[in-house]
DNA sequence: AGTATTTTTGTAAGCGCTTACATTAATTTC
DNA sequence: GAAATTAATGTAAGCGCTTACAAAAATACT
C-alpha cells in the first residue's frame, strides 16, 4: 500500500502538500494539485485512516451502541443513523451492549478507544451516573431511548407513557373495560413507562387494572406467547389485550389462534413500536408508533451539527408517539364472558 | 487520557516493559508487572487501540460488510458472526454496501483502512474479479452467500439451487403442477440460483413453468404485494405460488388475503429463508432454511482459524438448505379454476 | 569464582499521517 | 520597481504505541 511519503515523492512535492491535497483544508495551487492528484492515482494511494486518526485525533467516524444487531427495532435505528450519517460522509462504527452493563461499558471504551468523534448510544444497562460522567469526557455524545437528568439536549426519545396512554385511551374508546397487559421487562424504562400509562388512562375513566392479568413478557414472540398462556390461565374475563410491543402481541395473536380465540371478535389486541412486521400479521396490528427510524436519524443529525458544525435545521430531541389504527381491534362486544 | 509514557514513568520501568504487560506476550518478572498493572489502575490507563493499530498493524477487529444493517435476514447474520467473534475477545466492525458496486467497494475500502485484521464480506455488487484481486492483498478474507471461482475454501455459502429444488419438489409430492413464481431481483444470484432449482424440480416431473405466472419481485414485502397482483391479473389458473424469500411470501399472503383468496385452501404457499416472522405468519409459512446465522457464526470460526489460528473444529463453508413444513401448503385439491 | 546461558529490561527507530511554524514565491500597493 | 501583503510550499516535531536489538541482571554450570 502505498504511503503518502510515496505519492509526494512521485509529484516532486512535499509530504505536507499531499495531506493538504488530501484534507482538501488548505489552498494548494492548481498545479501542483493535480500533480498530486495523478501521482495519488498512478499508485493507487489510500490514506491510512489509522495513522490520520492518531495524528488529527478524530477519525470521521460516530461510534453506535445498540443492545442487539437483530430485531426490527434496532434494524430500523441502525439504518436511520447510518444512512444519514453516511450522506454526510461519516462513518458508523456498531457495538452491542446486550443490555449488559459490563458488555455496554465495553463496547462503549472500544468506541472511545476506536477515537469516534461522537457516540450514539443506546444503553439500557448502565446508569444515570456512569452517563452523566461519561458525558464530560472530550467526546461528543447522544443518548437515544432514554432521559438522562442534565443531558436533556443531547437525549432523543419518546414519550412512552404517553404511547401507552394513548393505547389504552383508544380501547376505552371502543368500549372495553377489562383489560390484559403484557408488560416488556420490568427493569426496562420504555416498559415501566408504557405500562403507566396504561394505569393512567384507566384512572382517568375511573376503571382498574385486574392484577392478575398483568404479566410480564420479554419484548419477544415468545413472551407473546408465554404471557397469553398465564393471562389466560387465570379464568379472569377481559376482553383487549394491551402488548409492551409488538413482537410480544404477534406471539400473543399466534398462540390466541392455536387457541381458537378470534382476534379481535373475541380480543382486541394492540401493539407497541409498528414495526414492519404490524402491518404483514394477521390480522393487521393496532399499535403505537415508535418512529425509531426518524428518531435515529436525528440523533445522526444531533451529532452532524454539535460535533462537526453542519447546520441542521429542526432538530428535535422530544418525540411523541401517535396511535395507527389497523384491524386487530374492534368495538367491545356486548354479551361475552 | 493517560498515555503509556505517564504509566512507564509511573511505575519506574520503560515504556518497552509497559506494552509488554499490556500486551501480555513477552516476559516480564511478576514483581515488574504488578508495579506497572498499579500503576494502571492509579491512572485508569486505557490503551489508544490506534496508535496500537498503527503501530502492530493489527487491530483486533474484523470488518464486516452487509447490504442493509436492518431486515432478519441481515439482523442473524450480523449476530452470528458478532456473538462468535465477542466470545473470542475480537470485535466486529460493521459497514454497509446498499447492493451498490461504488457504495461495497467504499465500504470495503473503508474497512480495510481501519486496519481490520479480516474481513467477512456480503458483497452482492462488486465483481468475481474484484474478489479475487482483493484476496491477493494481504488481508484475509471470507466471503458469505457467494461462491467465487478460486476462493472456495473461504466461501460460506448455501446450496440456493437445492433449496429451490426442495420447495418445488415438495409441492409436486402434493400434487401440484401449476404454479406462479415471485423471484428475487433477477441480478441477484441467489434468486436466479432458487429459480434454477424450481425448474429443474419440475423439468424432473416433466412439468413446465407458465411464464406470465413469473413475477420478479425485490425480496421486499412491498414485492410480494406487487406480485401477488401481477400474478392474479393474468387469468391463468394456478394452486401454488413459490416466493423467493418469506418476506415476499408474506406480502404475497397479505394481498391474497385481502383479495379474498384463501392460503392454503386455494393457493399454496411456500417462502425461503425461515426468518423468525415465518413462524408468526398466518398460516405459519412452510419455507426453505437459510442457516444464516450458523452460516454467520461459521464465517467468523474461518477467521479465528486462519487469521488467528484459534483452533475450531468442524469448519464447514458449504451449508444444505431442508425444507421447514408448516401450514402454509396442503395438497392439491381437485376441481379447482 | 569465573564464564556461559538465560531472563529481564531498556533504547530507539519507526508505523503513516497532521500541523505549527518557517520559508519562498507570487501579487499588490504606492 | 521596492516594500508590503498574501498565497503556496516545505521542514520537522509529534500522535501513542510496538518491537528489533542491545544491555544488564539473574541463574546455571565448571
Amino acid at each position: 500500500m502505498a504511503t503518502i511519503y510515496e505519492v509526494s515523492e512521485l509529484a516532486g512535492v512535499s509530504l505536507a502538500t499531499v495531506s493538504r491535497v488530501v484534507n482538501n483544508n488548505a489552498r494548494v495551487s492548481d498545479k501542483t494539485k493535480e500533480k498530486v492528484i495523478n501521482a495519488m492515482n498512478e499508485l493507487g494511494y489510500k490514506p491510512n485512516t489509522i495513522a490520520q486518526s492518531l495524528a488529527s485525533n478524530r477519525s470521521n467516524s460516530i461510534g453506535l451502541l445498540v443492545s442487539e444487531l437483530h430485531g426490527p427495532f434496532f434494524g430500523a435505528m441502525m439504518s436511520g443513523i447510518e444512512g444519514e450519517l453516511r450522506a454526510a460522509g461519516k462513518h458508523t462504527i456498531i457495538a452491542s451492549g446486550h443490555s449488559d452493563e459490563q458488555t455496554e461499558k465495553d463496547s462503549i471504551e472500544f468506541l472511545i478507544g476506536r477515537k469516534c468523534d461522537a457516540l450514539i448510544l443506546h444503553a439500557e444497562a448502565v446508569s444515570d451516573e456512569y452517563l452523566q460522567e461519561l458525558s464530560k469526557q472530550p467526546i461528543e455524545l447522544v443518548i437515544i431511548n432514554r432521559v438522562v437528568p442534565g443531558l436533556e439536549s443531547i437525549c432523543v426519545s419518546l414519550d412512552n407513557e404517553h404511547g401507552g396512554f394513548l393505547a389504552t385511551q383508544y380501547l376505552i374508546e371502543q368500549g372495553h373495560t377489562q383489560f390484559a397487559y403484557i408488560t416488556g421487562p420490568n427493569w426496562k424504562k420504555d416498559s415501566k413507562d408504557r405500562y403507566a400509562g396504561h394505569l393512567r388512562a384507566l384512572a382517568e375513566a375511573g376503571l382498574s387494572q385486574h392484577p392478575k392479568l398483568v404479566v410480564e413478557g420479554n419484548f419477544q414472540q415468545s413472551g407473546g406467547l408465554y404471557g397469553a398462556d398465564q393471562i389466560l390461565s387465570v379464568k379472569q374475563p377481559f376482553t383487549a389485550l394491551i402488548c409492551g410491543n409488538d413482537e410480544m402481541a404477534s406471539g400473543a395473536i399466534t398462540r390466541a389462534r392455536e387457541l381458537g380465540i378470534q382476534v379481535p371478535q373475541q380480543v382486541s389486541v394492540v401493539g407497541y413500536d409498528n414495526i414492519i412486521l404490524a402491518d404483514y400479521l394477521y390480522p393487521k396490528l393496532t399499535t403505537v408508533e415508535y418512529p425509531v427510524h426518524k428518531m435515529g436519524q436525528m440523533a445522526a443529525k444531533l451529532i452532524l451539527a454539535n460535533t462537526y458544525k453542519i447546520a441542521e435545521e429542526n432538530i428535535v430531541t422530544a418525540f411523541t408517539p401517535c396511535l395507527i389504527e389497523r384491524d386487530s381491534c374492534i368495538k367491545c362486544q356486548p354479551n361475552r364472558d
